[in-house]
DNA sequence: GTTATGACTATGG
DNA sequence: GCCATAGCCATAA
C-alpha cells in the first residue's frame, strides 16, 4: 500500500534525516531507513537510496553513505572533497571512518 | 501478473 | 581487501 501522501511523507522525513546530519558526520542508508521505517512502518535500504536518487540533489546527499562508509556512487569526487572541507573523518582506503563519522539520525529532534 | 532494476545490507569464500 | 549470492522493498516496463 503506497499511497501518493505515504510516499511523499517518506521522501520528506529520509531528506530531513540526511539534513539533520551534522557537519563533519555522516549517516547510512539503513540508518535513516530504519528510523523512518519505525515511523512508517516500512521501507528499507533501497526505497532510502531511491529516495536520495531522485530527491537528494535538494540536501547533503553526501552526508548519507554505504553501511560499510563507502561513498556514494556517480558522486564519490565531489562527496570527498566534501568531506575535506567539513573534516570527516576518512580512512586510508577512501571511506569514511565509521566508528568516528557515523551519526544516528532522528527525526523530530536532534 | 511477472520481470528487471536500483545512490542497500549481511554473509561467505 | 574484493567478488558472488541471497534477502530486501518499491517502482517501472
Amino acid at each position: 500500500m503506497t499511497t501518493a501522501e505515504e510516499r511523499e511523507l517518506y521522501v520528506e522525513l529520509v531528506l530531513q534525516c540526511a539534513e539533520l546530519v551534522p557537519r563533519g558526520r555522516v549517516t547510512t542508508y539503513g540508518a535513516i531507513a530504519d528510523v523512518v521505517g519505525e515511523r512508517l512502518g516500512r521501507g528499507g535500504p533501497r526505497l532510502v537510496g531511491t529516495v536520495m536518487a531522485t530527491h537528494g540533489a535538494a540536501v547533503a546527499w553526501w552526508r548519507v553513505v554505504r553501511a560499510d562508509g563507502s561513498l556514494p556512487p556517480s558522486h564519490d569526487a565531489e562527496a570527498r572533497q566534501a568531506y575535506l572541507e567539513e573534516g570527516t573523518p576518512l580512512r586510508p582506503g577512501g571511506s569514511v571512518d565509521m566508528a568516528r563519522a557515523f551519526w544516528q539520525p532522528r527525526l523530530g529532534a536532534q
